[in-house]
DNA sequence: GTGAAAGCGCTAACAG
DNA sequence: CTGTTAGCGCTTTCAC
């Protein structure tokens, strides 16, 4: 039923080594053949066997996608252009939630690996380092995105987070705020937005806010407690910067609830620029990634590592911008 | 480097074929080698190469999930559910956005089928049937969710989509509207839907607004567009029944927008009950899909008919539900 | 209870 | 230019 190489070299009165040949155009093989061996197989509509191939060390033209969470809309734009462009090329994607777990990410690894994968796109905390060289050691390309690389051995294309906490903190101040307060989680890239925006604070001769990092996860209804507490103080922040816009979304939410004006008695600025930002009312003034940037350079990048055997290395960043909306 | 059967073989002292029965528990063992060569699997770290077993037919624990779009919410909390419980049992997703295009299901399914995956959960449009049996040809169980099965050797979990059609409107007729305007775009389910709108229309003695497809897509900005072109109507509908909440969120903004209240001068009545109807503001009074349960239900009847290798068969409906939140 | 050996479908020397 | 052959790592009879 399943029809396999020997069927292909029967019918095209040839053998398998040369249909072998024809499918991967390796060696040397003479037009008439070719053409006699590609009729036969799109006659019998032949599709080789993905893992007989594998087994000989040939690539499973699929890559895993590991990111915290596909509901938040950041994460599953960038889940849809990667894939997008990945079936481009005839790749498939595996996609995994890791709610930035170390464990969820060991696991995953490592059932990833054991399925020869070709390649990984890591979008997690990755706070636990060994995790990479698990992957090094099978010898496997990895891009790190949306997440500056830990280490110099690895590629990694994000923003400068440093920067868009900056950023974002220097247009709040140009706006007239003086008293700023975060909403974000404890993850790598929110200590450096962090560290970006007391850097921006101190060098207009502002104090930050005390308190860092008030929510536990990151999601809509984290960035609405968070801002439940915020609110209630005195003297209250004029302006909140959350670090994406789904907890930017939950502020928002918060405020109309109490009944304060945005951006009049409280501004909000959000992070990502997700397809969230446009779709909440008021919409949301937000820290912009390059989201299609970023998954293009990603996959381009690991295709090329895959198909070449390289390893890429290095860091690449590309620019946030303030996307102005109504909330500021 | 990679450790495989043989070196373990040899470490246990016993042949292969000991090892791969331990592996897979079958035939018959000794308590006391299968203890010492599950030792040594673990001391080695040694994982079966999925390949190698796939080519000998067995499972590669690895499902497809085809659905036409990861950054609608409906999907994307689908599908996260869906990857958390086959991770539970091990296995992997690769997630495929169709956009309801016929040629991409194709392409999807016949590339999956050739990397012989274990099943597939599908959640696209498929008005080509034809489809289903390249799927049914190499002996792969399918489940079909959000979409009721279109014939009776599929098996399909979802809930009614006429009754949903019918409650909505009901709902919205029993708060007083006789004008509803309809949402959408023309996919199956939305034809059954509308059938249920115009029954409960006819049964109320209302009459059915004539246009029924106003867009050409279900994403936020088809909902925007299609409730401006309806609030700018004369009589302006006093309802718009949107046929997901990612339209509805759009209507309302186009609500916001040309400061019509919401629900005083128009309801809004969305479906699904995704995330976006909490996040946005004023919170969409939607008919809500049992999200979870499809999950759940799918993914374990998938794998039951993976590992019993079955073929399930028949509808099961689940119950959808008026959530009422602020914009009816 | 255990092992030898055949074979899943393919690739890659190597010989001709 | 083309074909023979030896594996890749595993499962599965079938003897013992």
């Amino acid at each position: 039923m399943k029809v396999n190489i020997y069927d292909i070299a029967k019918a095209a009165n040839v053998s398998i080594a040369t249909v072998s040949k024809v499918i991967n155009n390796t060696g040397r093989i003479s037009e008439n053949t070719r053409l006699k061996v590609l009729e036969v197989i799109n006659e019998l509509n032949f599709k080789p066997n993905i893992h007989a191939s594998a087994l000989m060390g040939k690539n499973t033209r699929t890559i895993g996608l590991l990111i915290p969470d596909i509901m938040n809309p950041f994460f599953s734009e960038l889940a849809r252009h990667i894939e997008d462009l990945a079936k481009d090329v005839n790749y498939n994607v595996v996609i995994c939630n890791t709610d930035y777990q170390s464990e969820k990410e060991r696991e995953y690894v490592e059932l990833l690996i054991q399925k020869s994968i070709d390649g990984f796109i890591m979008a997690s905390g990755f706070e636990d380092i060994e995790i990479f060289e698990k992957i090094k050691a099978v010898n496997l390309p990895v891009i790190l995105i949306a997440r500056e690389s830990p280490s110099d051995s690895l590629y990694s294309i994000s923003i400068n987070d440093n920067e868009g906490g900056k950023i974002g903190t220097e247009y709040l101040i140009q706006e007239g705020h003086k008293d700023i307060a975060i909403i974000a989680r404890d993850i790598w890239t929110n200590r450096q937005r962090y560290e970006g925006h007391i850097e921006a604070m101190k060098k207009h001769g502002l104090n930050p806010r005390p308190e860092q990092y008030l929510a536990n996860n990151s999601s809509f209804i984290d960035g609405y407690n968070s801002a439940k507490k915020l609110l209630a103080e005195t003297p209250r922040p004029t302006a909140l910067f959350a670090f994406n816009d789904l907890m930017a979304a939950g502020a928002v939410k918060a405020c109309i609830e109490e009944e304060i004006l945005i951006p009049n008695e409280v501004a909000i600025l959000g992070f990502d620029n997700s397809s969230i930002s446009e779709i909440i009312s008021p919409p949301l003034t937000t820290v912009g990634q390059p989201l299609k940037d970023i998954a293009k350079h990603s996959v381009s990048q690991l295709i090329k590592s895959i198909e070449l055997n390289v390893s890429p290395t290095g860091k690449e960043f590309l620019k946030a911008k303030i996307i102005k909306r109504s909330t500021v």
